[in-house]
DNA sequence: GCCAACGTTGGC
DNA sequence: GCCAACGTTGGC
């Protein structure tokens, strides 16, 4: 089982969004950058996701949600009335690929980016803090993932 | 709103 | 293949 972390725009989509949706679940489609594509290649049903919210006032690890089902072609790019349409795509090749994400849990206490940041050591070269990331979905290390689930669990 | 850090595009 | 221009991300 691998661990991932997933940025999401509160004001788009944010946890609250998430838990509203049927079964809990979102389709984790729009993903544009190769890098963060090949991350989703790797997802398999079960893997655990960090919930982050980003480009907010506060950023940060929301909840705790899992990969629903294993990677798939990304039916927006298909859609020609979708943001994410991608003409250059052909059906028989497709280029994007996506997976369901499915809430668990919020963490009892929200861990902010700023926070995270004064546990770089620990964290030991967490993707989220490396200079200039700016991928949408990134890697996870157990040991990071079960840290950071340890900071969430504490009270506030 | 600003700006650093990328990624992509396209001319050459 | 190089590189300038441009667009986007995302923290602050």
């Amino acid at each position: 089982m691998a661990y991932w972390l997933m940025k999401s725009e509160p004001e788009s989509f944010g946890w609250d969004h998430l838990v509203g949706s049927p079964k809990r679940t979102t389709v984790w489609d729009g993903v544009r950058n190769y890098q963060a594509r090949n991350h989703l290649r790797a997802a398999r049903k079960g893997d655990g996701v960090l919930f982050y919210h980003s480009a907010c006032a506060e950023p940060g690890v929301v909840g705790i949600a899992e990969v629903a089902c294993d990677p798939h072609p990304d039916p927006s790019q298909f859609d020609p009335s979708s943001k994410y349409f991608d003409s250059t795509s052909r059906p028989d090749d497709p280029r994007w690929i996506t997976v369901d994400v499915r809430a668990r849990r919020k963490l009892r206490r929200f861990v902010s980016l700023a926070e995270l940041r004064t546990h770089a050591d620990e964290l030991d070269d967490f993707a989220l803090l490396r200079r200039g990331n700016r991928l949408s979905v990134l890697p996870v290390t157990e040991a990071q993932w079960e840290f950071i689930l340890e900071l969430g669990s504490r009270a506030s």
